[in-house]
DNA sequence: GCAAAATGTTCTATATCTAATACAAATACA
DNA sequence: TGTATTTGTATTAGATATAGAACATTTTGC
């Protein structure tokens, strides 16, 4: 019985790639030679041609014959870099349309992760839905949701298929106070691939958030897949305290819609830790 | 021509390691049957057999003739939950032992990804280093930094493997003030995935933070990579404004190092917010 | 005890991966 | 203009991955 190896060609195909990204490998510079490659590697040229096969449909290098293979300049992400928070304020704001397609919409028992999150007593009923998120009628997020039933019956299926789930919650009077947000990476499984229009084990972004009211209530658990393609998790910091106890925290990380780009690190920014470390 | 993707067999074995590890199969909990799970993945029986024997011989799983696969208790380390940007001092805080192997440390001509993010002329030279971070001797994370030169030279290879990077640099004088940091996921190549323990293919976290002095100027250049097993990024939020321009605001996150809940990232992360409202 | 369902085992057949080789076409350079 | 080097293409052969099926063995549950 052998571990689950992948194949040699995926190998050298991550390999690779990972330099072109990494920027060890410069745009403008030229690969080995393929039978180079092959005698480095110790692959068959057969190999070596796969592999760069997919790096050529990723438009990270460009192959001419008789030349060689060149790197080509891998831009590094065009894609909607934004604060996952306020990611969907922002599209508006922008303009982008978005549209969400809703998968599924029921009532069920809490299922145990969701009850512990929540606070809610075992078995207590949620109103559970499955979104995916457009821009542009492409998809860039699914989402999925559970809210307690009390509060789930002040919606309805087409309230959600049509407007963002924390605005139908503060419309029925819950005031959405605190949150608790975790992310971390995950695979595309085969449904969700589908879904995102990813490939069946492309890394996603996974985030997990829990919503309090102003009574320390849970109100909703959101957890939500990204294609890290599409978006990134920015934020700003700045550094506070003093000796020891000096740390990096959180600036109030409102990306004004004019301004796009740049985490703008211009020294004459007036816009000074909106935060307070109280 | 297709594209490079992984074997069906390890897809399947990483998406079921993924989960297991993650907790949303929880320990106890029966895997649907070969025939089930055949079905559901549109896989023949053969493959999901081979992804289950990894599964087992990872010591996740219990196979049980006649009675089905069963998930083990494989928890594996605790996992440590903390806000990336403080994480380090967290770990020295709860008295964990961590340390770092120096892989490379080099002067260089800054590549172009770098000179951008950190304003420096074109071919200015940087100190450039990779590291992988251990705690109790387990790998969670691979650091690569790019540092200007007159600001690298203040600092030797001994340090840097003893060091915290920051430290040397402010103990160089240089005051750490702004920082950017975007948060993303990617997929292990054969290398990182050798360093860090991991799968190839395996999902990682993937984070880089541009560091600016009080003047403005880019002094660190940090492209990091975590387990996602053993780590995930987490932030409290309030709800600030009013109206329309009603919107999440990151609110410092201090996790208590006394708070050491059954954490595990990802879902199910039913810990309350630990803030510190200072 | 019996039937259903689960994993374990074995087999055949096909598709894909990989190696090895040969040759054509395009390019670079002395 | 050659000549060497490069990528593109094709063929052959063997190893491996995957699908599909049949059957044995163990367990569960009635």
């Amino acid at each position: 019985m052998v571990a689950i190896e992948p194949s040699k060609t995926q190998r050298l195909y991550l390999l690779l790639k990972e330099q072109i990204l990494k920027g060890v490998l410069s745009p403008g510079h030229r690969l080995p030679s393929e039978p180079q490659l092959a005698a480095q590697h110790r692959l068959s040229r057969v190999t070596i041609r796969r592999a760069l096969e997919g790096l050529e449909q990723d438009g990270l290098i460009r192959r001419q014959p008789g030349a060689g293979t060149f790197v080509l300049d891998a831009r590094p992400r065009k894609g909607v870099v934004g604060d996952l928070s306020n990611m969907l304020a922002h599209l508006v704001a922008m303009g982008r349309a978005t549209r969400a397609k809703l998968l599924s919409f029921s009532y069920q028992p809490s299922p145990p992760v969701v009850s512990a999150a929540l606070k809610l007593v075992d078995g207590e009923r949620v109103q559970h839905s499955i979104r995916v998120r457009y821009i542009d009628d492409t998809p860039f997020s699914h989402l999925t949701t559970y809210v307690p039933e009390r509060i789930g019956v002040t919606y309805s299926e087409a309230d959600l298929a049509s407007t963002p789930l924390l605005t139908l919650l503060e419309r029925s009077g819950v005031v959405a106070d605190r949150a608790s947000q975790t992310v971390t990476a995950t695979l595309a499984g085969p449904e969700i691939a589908e879904l995102l229009q990813v490939e069946i084990g492309s890394p996603l972004l996974s985030m997990t958030r829990v919503v309090y009211d102003d009574h320390g209530r849970g109100v909703e658990y959101l957890s939500a897949l990204y294609r890290p393609d599409l978006h990134s998790f920015q934020m700003e910091m700045t550094r506070t305290g003093i000796g020891a106890e000096r740390r990096w925290s959180p600036v109030s990380s409102l990306t004004r819609p004019g301004a796009e780009t740049k985490p703008l690190p211009g020294r004459g920014n007036s816009r000074r830790p909106s935060i307070t470390p109280l």
